[in-house]
DNA sequence: GTGATTGCAAATCTTTTGCACTAAA
DNA sequence: TTTAGTGCAAAAGATTTGCAATCAC
């Protein structure tokens, strides 16, 4: 099977596996969507309506569930950009966003068209454990 | 009066005139508990606890309505780290944050001390509103 | 079998809304 | 007065949780 996308393409059983997540009927489904093809950003809504549309039969929770078991086990990354709405990006290589407010949609930067040239240092007793950098755009 | 912090003081009653925002009880003893100090970051829900410690009566409703307003009015910044809940930051000069997760607080970086250097192109047909950089940080 | 996983429905949490009441101008 | 603003309680979303049923191993 080829892909057009740019990604090291790997079986969803293979990437369940290798997770140490048992691969149900749903997670491999789910799976499937997410990371057959391109890129994505979801929400648990529109991953679940997705899924209802290709007649897989999952549970909004399990959905809820499943995206962040996956995003313990690093397959995804959660991004924040919306207050009360949760998105989840299927490339967790080291990159930042584009949100644009008016259609609540996400589009990747690419992590070497970002650069933060200067950072303080973390807090006394911190470490950094990521920078998000979010460009909010509109019309 | 004197503040121990370097910003622009102003009173609470000034503001709301000066935003065309009509100075209620209720506003007005809110914009005291936000400005008559140093910048801070509050929620909706830490702020009506502090109101009810302070034996202001407010209901929670109004203060989100007013969170809100002043938002608008350019008086608060609306801070988004967390998906499930809003932060609001009475600096509303250019600056980026550290946000530690585990705590769930917020601290201001101040704008010089964050520099990107690079930033690709809005997408076609759209405009930079605002860019948002955010250190998470964890112990 | 047996322990992990799922579905469902209920619970929780944050935020918004409708509307009668109150207060600022 | 007159209209904006408020409080309350209910509604609306998003997410989580408890638990019996189901499934992978």
């Amino acid at each position: 099977m080829t892909t057009l996308c740019q990604r090291p393409y790997r079986h969803a059983l293979d990437r369940l596996r290798a997770s140490g997540l048992r691969p149900t009927r749903q997670r491999l489904a789910l799976a499937k969507l997410l990371f057959d093809g391109c890129d994505r950003h979801v929400t648990a809504e529109s991953l679940h309506s997705e899924a209802s549309t290709s007649d897989i039969q999952v549970s909004l929770a399990t959905v809820y569930n499943t995206l962040h078991q996956f995003t313990e086990a690093g397959l995804l990354r959660e991004i924040v950009v919306d207050a009360g709405r949760s998105y989840f990006d299927t490339n967790v290589s080291d990159h930042h966003h584009f949100f644009h407010e008016r259609t609540g949609s996400l589009t990747d930067i690419p992590g070497a068209e970002v650069v933060v040239a200067q950072l303080p240092p973390a807090p006394a007793g911190t470490k950094i454990r990521r920078v998000d950098v979010i460009v909010r755009i509109q019309d």
